[in-house]
DNA sequence: CCCTAATTGTACTGTACAGTTCAAATACGA
DNA sequence: TCGTATTTGAACTGTACAGTACAATTAGGG
C-alpha cells in the first residue's frame, strides 16, 4: 500500500486520493487544530467522500496519528545535514543559530506544528513523542555531533557536547518564542532573527569557545 | 462588586459562589482545556446552578476572560520579589534560575495554563497577551533590574541588562521545557532541577561574569 | 419583617459534528 | 473486456454541549 504505482510511473488514483487526504489534514490542523479539524471539510477539501477517509483511516484519531507521521516524514533532513563540517566553529555554529532562530521566529507552519503537538501531547503521546524525538531531538543530537567534531579540532573547550547543543537551541528562542507563542506575534525580520544568533552564539563562545 | 463583605466581614455568599466559580472554572481548565470544559460540570462542581453562571459571566468565553485575569492576580509575586538585591551576583542568579527550572520542570499547574495560553492565543489573544506581560514580562523585568544591579556593583559586565535577563530564562529551560511540553513527561527532581540552574548560570557568567 | 434582587432546578432548543449505511457508479488488474 | 474492489454521495443516527426559559425559592439590606 505504500507509494504503489503503476506501470507507467504515475500514481494510482487511489494513492493520490490518500495523499490528498493526508496533505488537507495537515492543513486543516495546522489551520484549526483537532477539533477544529472537520470531517466534512475535509472530505470536500481532499475532494474525497468521507466515506473513502472512513475506509481507509479508520477514525479521526487514527488519521491524526498517520498525518503526524506523515509530516514528520516530510519534515526530516530540513535541519542540519550540511556542509557545516567544513566551517569553523564560530561560522558553523551561527548558521545553526540562525536556522533556529528563524526556524521560531519565521516559519508560521513549523510553530503551528510545535502548538499542535503541545495540545495533543495528553489525547496522543505517542505521536507526539515521535514528534518530539524525530524533530527537535534529531536535530540537537546532529549539532552536538558538529560541536564534538569542533571541541577535537581544538576550536572549542572540551565539555558535554549534548548539553552545549541544548543550550545553544535554547539561547536561540531568546525573545521569540514566548512572543511568537503566547502572543499572536506576527513573523520576525530577517535582521532581527541574526541579532538573536549572533547574541545567542556570543553567550555560547563565551562558555564554550577556545580562546582565552 | 469587587471584594463585597458583610459587615462581619465574612463573604457574602454571592461572592463565595464567584469565587467557587472562578477556582473551580480554572481547575477544570488547567484539567480539560478549553473545549474539555464542560458548564454543566462546572456548576455541579462549583455547587451553583447553570443558570447562576450564565447570569453572572455572560458567557463561557467572558468566564474564560475573568478565569485568566483571576488566576493571574493569584500567581504575581509568586516569582521574585525578594532578597535578591542583598544577594552576590552568582548566588542571586542561581536563586533566580532554580526559581525558573523548577517553575518548568516541577510545578505542574503552572505547565498547564502555559499550555492553556498556548492554545488559547489565537481565540483569545486578549487574555494570552495579558498572562504574558503579567507572567513573563513582569518576571523578566525584575530579573532584569537585579541584573542592573550588579553591574553598577561591579559583579556583572556592562551589558543590556534585558537582554541577558531573557537568556537566562532560556538557559533555565534547557533539557526540560521541551520533554515537558511536547511529551508527557512527569516533574523533574529537585536535585535535576538545580543541576541545570548550576549550567544555566554557568554559561550565563561565561558572557556576563566580570572576572576575568 | 418585608421587599427586591439574586438563585435554583429542570427541562428545553438548537447546533455541530463524528461516524454509519447502502445502493449505484467507477477504476483497476488480469 | 470482465469481475472484483474501491469509491461515491447523500441521507441518517446519536451524542455532546452551549445557551435559554421560567416558575418557585431564597437571601440580605433597610
Amino acid at each position: 500500500m505504500e507509494q504503489r504505482v503503476t506501470k507507467s510511473g504515475r500514481l494510482t488514483a487511489s494513492e493520490q486520493k490518500r495523499l490528498a487526504i493526508l496533505d488537507n489534514a495537515l492543513a486543516m490542523l495546522l489551520e484549526d487544530g483537532f477539533d477544529g479539524m472537520n470531517m466534512d471539510e475535509l472530505s470536500e477539501r481532499a475532494l474525497v467522500s468521507k466515506a473513502t477517509i472512513y475506509n481507509r483511516f479508520g477514525s479521526k484519531e487514527d488519521l491524526f496519528l498517520e498525518v503526524i507521521a506523515h509530516s514528520l516524514k516530510k519534515n526530516r533532513d530540513k535541519i542540519v545535514t550540511d556542509d557545516l563540517a567544513s566551517l569553523p566553529a564560530r561560522e558553523g555554529l551561527l548558521k545553526v543559530a540562525f536556522e533556529l532562530t528563524s526556524m521560531f521566529g519565521r516559519d508560521d507552519d513549523m510553530l503551528r506544528l510545535c502548538k499542535l503537538c503541545i495540545v495533543a501531547a495528553e489525547r496522543f503521546p505517542l505521536a507526539t513523542e515521535a514528534f518530539l524525538k524525530s524533530g527537535p531531538g534529531q536535530g540537537t543530537e546532529q549539532v552536538a555531533e558538529h560541536i564534538k567534531r569542533w571541541q577535537e579540532r581544538g576550536e572549542l573547550k572540551p565539555a558535554d557536547p549534548l548539553l552545549a547543543a541544548q543550550q545553544l537551541a535554547e539561547l536561540s528562542k531568546t525573545s521569540i518564542f514566548d512572543k511568537r507563542m503566547y502572543a499572536h506575534h506576527g513573523p520576525m525580520s530577517v535582521v532581527r532573527c541574526h541579532e538573536i544568533a549572533e547574541e545567542a552564539v556570543a553567550t555560547f563562545l563565551a562558555r564554550y569557545g577556545a580562546r582565552a
